[in-house]
DNA sequence: CGAAAATTTGACATGACTCAACTGGAGTGG
DNA sequence: CCACTCCAGTTGAGTCATGTCAAATTTTCG
């Protein structure tokens, strides 16, 4: 688990292991049962979530009680509330375990002493926010441009562990297709 | 100008006046004229821009040479295309200066030095780009989940500056309408 | 096994698009 | 400073992708 947290943050920035143990013993492992929140709409996000292993989305609920994911994160994903988190502000998202889902958690207070004691971890973060930044960009352009049949034929070949793993009403809502269109789709596979 | 910038700068973090020198004596101003494209789709994005005062586009023109804008950035503002500047590769996407535009630009290279001889600007970015981030997710929160005129009337009373100094179909555009249902959303004023 | 949840089916409605034509204003050059 | 052109914006007719609602069917899982 140290060595799964590790390789991923020597992905972007050489670490020394007095600094790695540092940010490893920072972090608090934690276990979500499916259905279970990591976060509830409306609290201040107060963490980071490195997933170990698991499925989760995070979703808001409209004044029509309907849920609208607005992303996933699966295994070696980090997730948060960006807005909540950053601005201390209630979270408009819920994030909730799809499957079970074991995770590594670092609060915002934690963090800001990490980032004190280990100038190298802006570097880290900023580079893996840029690299979110694009992603969404990047789903953005690719997903949100085209009709409903791209968006999803798309969807299932660029990330085909999504396909697998999630309920297709729940793919519809990401989507922003009705279950019933989606359905529809399917359907008539082209 | 330099004074722009620090103002800028020192909202998110305390720098030096030595710290602003070296940061601004790396950067070059530059001038464009209306319509004159600060980059061009295809290239490799070298620059981030920090916008003295203008308006500027970044659109991407597809297969059927139809532009879309994706975004619009204006006085004191950053811009660059994050996705070629990040990754090194060709853009998806021009930039272009609507009104005419003067910006402080900064290029890849002279910002990797930088953040070696100031680790506190890791942590600029750092949070820039979060801020940034926040304001992608917002967008697609508030304007895009809703229909076109939600997302027309949305816009012009989050950010007048566009409604004034932006063409009409470049809002559209913008706003994934087409120019058409516009006007037709703006004759029922409702 | 049985209940609840997920998916499918079908009838109907509509927001938004396409295409083509028209209007009006803003430059531009002679 | 007029005449012409060009481009942004508007209008209207016809169409289609996708949504809504209600019900039937299938799957999941305690």
């Amino acid at each position: 688990m140290r060595e799964k947290l590790k390789s991923y943050i020597n992905r972007y920035v050489k670490m020394e292991p007095y600094e790695i143990d540092l940010i490893f013993s920072s972090m608090s492992f934690k276990r979500y049962k499916r259905k279970e929140f990591l976060l509830k709409q409306d609290d201040v996000c107060e963490e980071r979530f490195f997933i170990i292993e698991g499925l989760v989305r995070s979703f808001t609920t409209d004044e029509n009680a309907t849920e609208n994911i607005n992303l996933f994160a699966i295994d070696n994903w980090w997730i948060t509330d960006i807005e909540s988190f950053v601005y201390q502000i209630p979270s408009n998202n819920s994030i909730q375990a799809i499957e079970e889902t074991t995770v590594l958690s670092l609060s915002k207070a934690d963090l800001e002493i990490l980032f004190t004691k280990i100038p190298k971890l802006e570097r880290f973060f900023r580079i893996i926010t840029e690299h979110t930044l694009v992603a969404f960009l990047r789903k953005d352009q690719i997903y949100m441009k085209k009709n409903s049949k791209e968006r999803y034929y798309g969807l299932i070949k660029g990330i085909p562990a999504f396909a697998q793993r999630v309920p297709q009403y729940m793919i519809a809502s990401y989507l922003d297709i009705t279950p019933e269109y989606l359905s529809e789709i399917r359907k008539n596979k082209n």
